[in-house]
DNA sequence: TGTACATCAGTGAACGCGCGTTCACTGATGTAC
DNA sequence: TGTACATCAGTGAACGCGCGTTCACTGATGTAC
C-alpha cells in the first residue's frame, strides 16, 4: 500500500545506507539488489520504486559513504589538537579496527579497483572522495609549510590507500598488521616531505 | 579428440595467460569462462579438462600475472644505471601507459580490492606479488642508506599502487594525469626517507 | 616395431541457479472539488 | 471539512539471461603386450 512521503524518504534512505556498508564489504558485483532489500526490511520487488536501475542505486550508495566517512574523519581530525590531526587520521584510517570493518570505512580502499570500472556518475562520487580526503589532508600538512602541501597530501591518502588495501589482500595476519603499523610509522613521523 | 601432451600444455598457458589479461582487465567477477575460452580460440565445454573450477583458473592467472610483471619490473630497475634503477620503475608503474592497459599491469592495482574478498590461493599469489615488488624497491632503496630502507620501500610500493588504482577511479583527464606526475615526483625526488 | 585398447582434450548441448528487471495487484496516501 | 478518485509504495510471482558446471560423445594420443 502508498506510504507517506516521510516515510518514503526514509525507505529509501533506509536502503541507501544498506547498500553503502554492503558494497564495501562484499563488492559491487557480489552485492545482490534481493539482498540489499531483505537487509532494509522489504521484498525486493519494490525497488524499482525507489531507484531506476542497480547502477542508480550504486552511485547513491557510494556518495552516501563518502559523505559519512569524510564527515567522520574531518570530526577527528579537528577534535584532535592542531598538530596532531594528522597523526589522528592516519591512526585511525591505518587501524586494525579500520582494516576488518570495510562496510563502515573508507569507500576508496574498500572499492578501489572495482570503482575504476563503474559508469561515470558512481566515479565522479569516488573523485568527490578523493578530493576531499585530500583536502582535510592539504589543512594539516599547509599549518607547517605550504610548499608542497598538495603534493605531500596526496602523496599520503595514496600511502594510506595502498596500505589499507594492502592490508586486506595479505594472508600472513603478521605481515598485514606490519603494513599498518610501517604505514603508520611513515606519515605520523612527518617523513612525507 | 585426445590432444598430445605439449600441445595440452600449451593450451593450459594459453587459457590462463589470456584470464590474467581478462581478470585485470575487467574484474574477477566481471570475466566469464566462456568469455576467457573463447579468446583462447576453444569452447567453453573443455574448460574442466584443465582447471578443477573457475577459481583455480583464477588462481593460476594471479600466479602468471604475478610472475610476468615482477620479471619486467626487474628487468627495467636493474637496466637503468644503478641510482637511477627507482626511478626508472616509478616512471614506468606510474606512466599513462600503465594506468590505461591495465590487463598487462600491476595485478595488485588492477585487482586490489577485489583480491581481498578472494579464496586464500588467490591472496597467496598476490601477496607473493606485494612481497616481491617491495623487495626489488628495497634493494633500491639499501643502496643509499640501509636505515629503514624496508620500512621506506613498502610506503614507495603503497603510493604507486594507491596513486595508479586512483589514476584509474578518478573522472577529470587532468586530475588522473596530475596523479601520476605528482606521486612520480615524489618518488623520484627521493622525498620517502 | 606393430597391434589393441584405454585414456582423455575438446565439442556442443544441457543443467540449475541467481541475477536484474517487470508486472498485476493491493490498499493507504495525496489531491481535487 | 468531507467525499471521490488518482497516485503510488510495497508485495510476490514471473521473466529472460548469462553464469559456472556437467555430460555424452568423438577421435587422436599414449600405453601395454
Amino acid at each position: 500500500m502508498r506510504r507517506s512521503k516521510r516515510e518514503t524518504a526514509e525507505t529509501r534512505q533506509r536502503i541507501v545506507r544498506v547498500a553503502a556498508a554492503e558494497i564495501r564489504k562484499k563488492g559491487i558485483e557480489g552485492t545482490g539488489l534481493s539482498d540489499v532489500m531483505e537487509a532494509a526490511g522489504l521484498t525486493h520487488g519494490g525497488f524499482y520504486r525507489h531507484f531506476e536501475s542497480k547502477e542508480g542505486l550504486v552511485t547513491a550508495a557510494c556518495s552516501e559513504a563518502v559523505d559519512s566517512s569524510i564527515e567522520r574523519v574531518r570530526g577527528h581530525a579537528a577534535a584532535t589538537g592542531k598538530d596532531r590531526g594528522l597523526d589522528a587520521l592516519a591512526a585511525e584510517y591505518l587501524s586494525t579496527q579500520h582494516r576488518d570493518h570495510p562496510e563502515g570505512g573508507c569507500l576508496l580502499a574498500a572499492l578501489g579497483s572495482e570503482l575504476a570500472r563503474c559508469d561515470d556518475g558512481t566515479r565522479e562520487a569516488a573523485t568527490e572522495a578523493l578530493l576531499k580526503l585530500v583536502d582535510v589532508v592539504t589543512t594539516h600538512y599547509s599549518k607547517s609549510q605550504k610548499d608542497g602541501a598538495r603534493r605531500r597530501a596526496l602523496v599520503a591518502v595514496f600511502t594510506m590507500i595502498g596500505a589499507l588495501t594492502m592490508s586486506r589482500v595479505v594472508t600472513d595476519p603478521r605481515l598485514s598488521a606490519d603494513i599498518l603499523s610501517q604505514a603508520r610509522k611513515h606519515l605520523t613521523q612527518g617523513l612525507i616531505r
